[in-house]
DNA sequence: AGAATGACAGGAA
DNA sequence: GTTCCTGCCATTC
């Protein structure tokens, strides 16, 4: 057996630019209404474990068509604090997409991903 | 090169 | 439910 080495690190095929791409392209997807952690972000852009690089694109993003008000942390909460504009911002936004944002978070619905499904049926 | 810094995540307490 | 702590990755001193 050839030991599989942990894939964590498979990445460096992919150029900054392309991840770049993937991950705007990921955050396009998410369909008004419905939100995504940043890591789900990541991991749809093919990019596993770099929650923290889709919060850095999107730091420095300038582009007004990107829907940034759709991606939350892992627990549901709006990344911003409470206290900042941004905050509010995002909290109107999503709103105004008929999300139910309470003290800041959203109820983010479990992870339904076969997994679970497939060993505990 | 080493340390500090983020729009983070996951598990422990 | 909460806070705290460690791991993570890319960037910037």
């Amino acid at each position: 057996m050839i030991r599989a080495r942990p894939i964590a690190k498979a990445r460096g095929n992919m150029t900054p630019m392309d991840a770049h791409e993937r991950i705007l392209r990921a955050i396009r997807a998410i369909q008004q209404g419905e939100v995504a952690s940043y890591g789900d972000v990541a991991r749809r852009a093919g990019l596993p474990g770099r929650a923290r690089m889709v919060a850095q694109l999107l730091s420095r993003n300038d582009d007004i068509d990107l829907p940034w008000h759709r991606v939350l942390r892992s627990d549901g909460r709006i990344a911003f604090p409470a206290d900042s504009p941004s905050h509010a911002e995002q909290c109107a936004r999503l709103r105004a997409e008929g999300v139910d944002v309470r003290e800041g978070r959203v109820r983010m619905h479990p992870r339904e991903n076969g997994l679970d499904h497939a060993i505990w049926g």
